[in-house]
DNA sequence: ACTTGCTATGCAACGAGTTGCATAGCACGA
DNA sequence: TCGTGCTATGCAACTCGTTGCATAGCAAGT
């Protein structure tokens, strides 16, 4: 299980309650690991009583007072350890790939929408990622204006990771425009 | 959940036994969908009990009986029905993205091994992947020798799927180049 | 005879992830 | 003042997925 891991991260890159990490899931980290909140909560939990994170009680003006947490020294010693074991096949699971297959055992042309709709949401993505990395990681001082002016090597990987991001939605654009050009080929009529 | 709909185009392919789907998800249909044979047998047992799918038994010379599924009516009916259903944003976990922003935490430079064991993996897969390729899509014919003369959508819309996958393998190939020279960056005496 | 290894199926327990619901404070507009 | 919506946290029930273990037949080597 990786979503300690992701946590632990995201809190060394910025302490924050289990509200605003889940916010956090919903953006930045998000690309690359999904968690909803009562994952986040349930895991901070455990990950407190472990001593891995601490709370600290912060009242706030006009909202509800929230629990502000950050990473205690086990938690940098266990990201420590995680990060030294060697990992994971990673496993995939690609709905659209069982879906075009199956497309084989139903028809295929009904597909095409479908597909479009993926490619689109892929565009999107990529749109967001390059107006990001023009925020982030792009001009004069290459970022030194960047929001709170992380240390380089906080800001690097996070680049190249993002990079990956990118890397990913053009591949997947690519290979989608190649699906729907099969696809066409079993149009009525053809 | 689409592991019954990945377990139904599996055997829509071609019939077969818990065993053999099992090694079948460890293969081709693994590529793009993971599974252990637990699974596979207990989603079989719902599956059937729902009508999805039939059992016939088959004596074998030299080895246990075995159970081979074929795919009912109910099963197909409800593969269009999810063929026909948009899906999902598709949710993600890159534990190596993990990894690497959390690298900014402890020693960039510990990572490197872990990232070329990765990209000899993906190498290694491209290779495997375009080796398939070559066998089943290419030469004179175009595939007419192929394994049991599958029809030809069904023969496309696999070959389109292993496109997606050499795409794949390729562009993660390319971008753990981009994380290794990175990562080089912090190296000890830099 | 003994071990190793492959085919073939399955149970039980656990851990991870999802879904639905509940609570509560406060802001803002109709 | 009433509903809508955002911040903020959490429980309970359920499903999905993983891990460890068990059984059993047969083949092949030592």
């Amino acid at each position: 299980m990786a979503l300690e891991h992701a946590i632990l991260v995201s809190l060394l890159e910025k302490p924050g309650s289990g509200y605003e990490l889940a916010r956090r899931f919903e953006r930045s980290i998000g690309y690359f690991w999904t968690a909803t909140h009562q994952q986040i909560y349930r895991v901070l939990k455990r990950m407190e009583n472990d001593g891995w994170v601490e709370a600290r009680d912060v009242p706030q003006r006009g909202r509800p007072d929230k629990k502000e947490y950050s990473v205690a020294d086990l938690g940098r010693a266990a990201l420590s350890s995680w990060l030294h074991d060697p990992i994971e096949p990673e496993s995939v699971r690609h709905d659209l790939a069982v879906k075009i297959r199956g497309a084989a055992f139903d028809d295929p042309a009904a597909l095409i929408r479908e597909v479009e709709r993926h490619r689109q949401a892929h565009r999107d993505r990529l749109a967001h990622y390059l107006a990001g990395e023009e925020r982030d990681f792009t001009g004069p001082e290459a970022g030194a204006a960047a929001p709170d002016a992380s240390p380089d090597a906080e800001r690097e990987l996070q680049h190249v990771v993002l990079r990956g991001g990118i890397a990913y939605e053009r591949m997947m654009i690519g290979w989608l425009d190649d699906v729907l050009a099969t696809l066409a080929r079993f149009r009525p009529g053809h």
